[in-house]
DNA sequence: CTGGGGAAGGGGCCC
DNA sequence: TGGGCCCCTTCCCCA
């Protein structure tokens, strides 16, 4: 007995998983572009891959041996079986995919990219040219493999594997040829143990040196500013939208976000298939700049690395604002990956800590929130970054470095996204009932001052509910309460906040900061707030007064309970 | 044992 | 970004 279509399904549901990013447990950096996919899948398609996953939940792959276009339509083969064409000239296309193939140990596609080549061209060796690399297969071997040996010559440790051992013996294929000289294990390896190794040291985009000092650590994520200027194409409609109208990319592709109308001149900008979150060349390049100008800032206009100073807070001990810039986790890729991997060495596995910025938005809520994602929410020990795309729901905010593709938000483990992608069922991600929303009830709503409030003193009306605040600030805060998803995440508990002060003050109380002390006893208290009301103990004034019993309270609080009892049936 | 008050912790939210 | 205030809740003490 069998069913004839299992296998198919599965891999069907599989890859519609990839889609939205549901399960998804390791991410896949390549260049600029981040992919999602789920460790078994890599595993049980590549040994190479079953090695990288094993420990790791970030993958950087040697942009030499392949490039996003090319591993989108590596991660489609794996998902689907189906090798899916680009705009490419077919010779340079297989031979580029060739070339990432052998790297990935893709064996059977390596075949059958070998196959396709042959067929197509019997001089395929002097014709191709690496799709993206500018250089034939040949060359690229060569050079690569030169390249390698200069940045990681008495590096290769950990990882460093079976496939530089079997160089030795000369009996490689010439997939593997590829591989041996891949910097990617070099760098997995080290990323977990010293991955300092991998940073400073080189860098496999090419740029010179030192990238591991290129972002303006002391930047603070700047205020959004209104109306993209869209390049153009396909997901404009997107940057109109409100979070929960966040464009789907389609599932065939699943390979994570789309960049469209940003670095067209990238080699992978003109795909068709609109699925990579792409670093743009424009914010790669401001990175690269800024990295050889150490220190300098970036002057890219629309994007930018912005930093995600989370430090939750200074007084409590929060580390310099700038200490990312002596962090010692340097990644071999470029500055996303090389944060990236740098927060998952970190104390909070999932951190993504860097990510750039595009100062693109719609000037709607949901942009704003972004921007305000993403200067909160963060490692107590490491500063976020956070890349935003153009024309594309905010993404992976600060810490939440899973993301839910449909709609773009950011979770900080893949439960919560997981959890987060089974309310898709729901059609809006707003709460918004008749007359409740939020979890607040009709009565709160009713008793609502503000409700009172003429609109001239109040302008900005909540679209959700009928509170109206005197500034758009105000009122973007008070928005963020009817969402689903709370943007600020604690990273000891993962509980979630809607207000980055509320996440802080709750940290406070995880790490036993109590700021304000009392003179008298020497208590402490982590709001000052409190301390005022503690010192009532001392000075013993009582200023709340029950006007029923005449009792009298310390705390107002303690009023308000006391009065219940008087109005409580028993 | 129970209920009330005192004191405090923590979250929500507006300013 | 932090302060301030409101709310809910808990813990402890005591009558």
């Amino acid at each position: 007995m069998e069913l004839p279509n299992h296998a198919k399904q599965l891999l069907l549901q599989l890859n519609q998983q990839r889609a939205k990013g549901f399960l998804c447990d390791v991410i896949i950096v390549v260049e600029n572009a981040l992919f999602r996919a789920h460790k078994n899948i890599l595993a049980a398609s590549s040994m190479y891959f079953k090695s990288l996953v094993l420990h790791d939940n970030l993958i950087n792959l040697d942009t030499d041996m392949v490039n996003p276009t090319v591993f989108r339509q590596i991660l489609d083969f794996i998902y689907t079986g189906k090798l899916l064409t680009t705009d490419q000239p077919g010779e340079q296309n297989f031979s580029a995919l060739l070339t990432a193939a052998s790297y990935l140990q893709l064996h059977d596609l390596a075949a059958l990219c070998r196959k396709k080549l042959k067929r197509n061209s019997k001089s395929f060796a002097g014709k191709a040219s690496g799709l993206g690399v500018g250089r034939s297969a040949r060359s690229q071997r060569l050079s690569t493999a030169s390249v390698i040996q200069a940045r990681y010559s008495g590096s290769n440790e950990g990882l460093k594997g079976s496939h530089s051992k079997e160089l030795s013996k000369g009996k490689l294929s010439d997939d593997e040829v590829f591989i041996s000289s891949s910097n990617q294990e070099n760098c997995h390896s080290l990323s977990r143990g010293a991955s300092k190794n991998c940073g400073g040291g080189g860098s496999a985009n090419g740029s010179t040196g030192d990238q591991e000092l290129g972002l303006d650590l002391s930047k603070k994520s700047p205020s959004l500013p209104v109306a993209a200027s869209h390049d153009d194409t396909q997901h404009s409609e997107s940057q109109h939208g409100s979070p929960q109208s966040a464009s789907v990319p389609a599932a065939n592709s699943a390979s994570s976000f789309d960049e469209s109308g940003v670095g067209a001149s990238h080699s992978i900008a003109d795909s068709s298939d609109p699925m990579e979150m792409d670093l743009s060349e424009e914010c790669h390049h401001s990175m690269t700049e800024s990295s050889q100008r150490k220190g300098l800032r970036h002057s890219s206009r629309k994007k930018e690395w912005i930093k995600k100073d989370n430090a939750f807070d200074r007084k409590d001990g929060g580390k310099d604002r700038d200490e990312g810039e002596g962090l010692p986790n340097g990644i071999l890729l470029g500055p996303l990956s090389k944060s990236v991997e740098r927060s998952l060495a970190g104390s909070y596995g999932a951190d993504l800590p860097y990510s750039c910025k595009e100062e693109v938005e719609n000037g709607k809520e949901n942009s704003d929130d972004s921007g305000q994602s993403e200067s909160e929410s963060g490692g107590h020990t490491s500063a976020n970054y956070v890349y935003r795309q153009e024309g594309f729901e905010p993404v992976a905010y600060g810490d939440n470095l899973y993301v839910c593709i449909p709609c773009g938000k950011g979770f900080p483990s893949s439960e919560q996204l997981n959890a987060h992608v089974e309310t898709h069922t729901e059609e809006d991600l707003y709460i918004k009932e008749e007359g409740t929303y939020g979890g607040k009830d009709e009565a709160e709503d009713l008793s609502n001052p503000n409700q009172s409030y003429s609109a001239e003193s109040r302008p900005f009306k909540c679209s959700v509910c009928e509170k109206s605040y005197k500034d758009p600030a105000t009122l973007r805060q008070h928005e963020k309460t009817h969402w689903l998803t709370r943007p600020f995440p604690c990273n000891i508990c993962g509980k979630m906040f809607t207000q980055r002060g509320t996440m802080t003050r709750h940290m406070r109380s995880h790490l036993g900061l109590k700021p304000f002390a009392c003179e008298e006893c020497g208590m402490r208290f982590t709001r000052q707030y409190r301390l005022t009301e503690h010192m009532r103990v001392h000075s013993g004034e009582k200023p709340y007064e029950c006007q029923l019993c005449g009792g009298k309270f310390t705390q107002q609080r303690n009023l308000i309970s006391h009065l219940r009892m008087h109005t409580s049936p028993t």
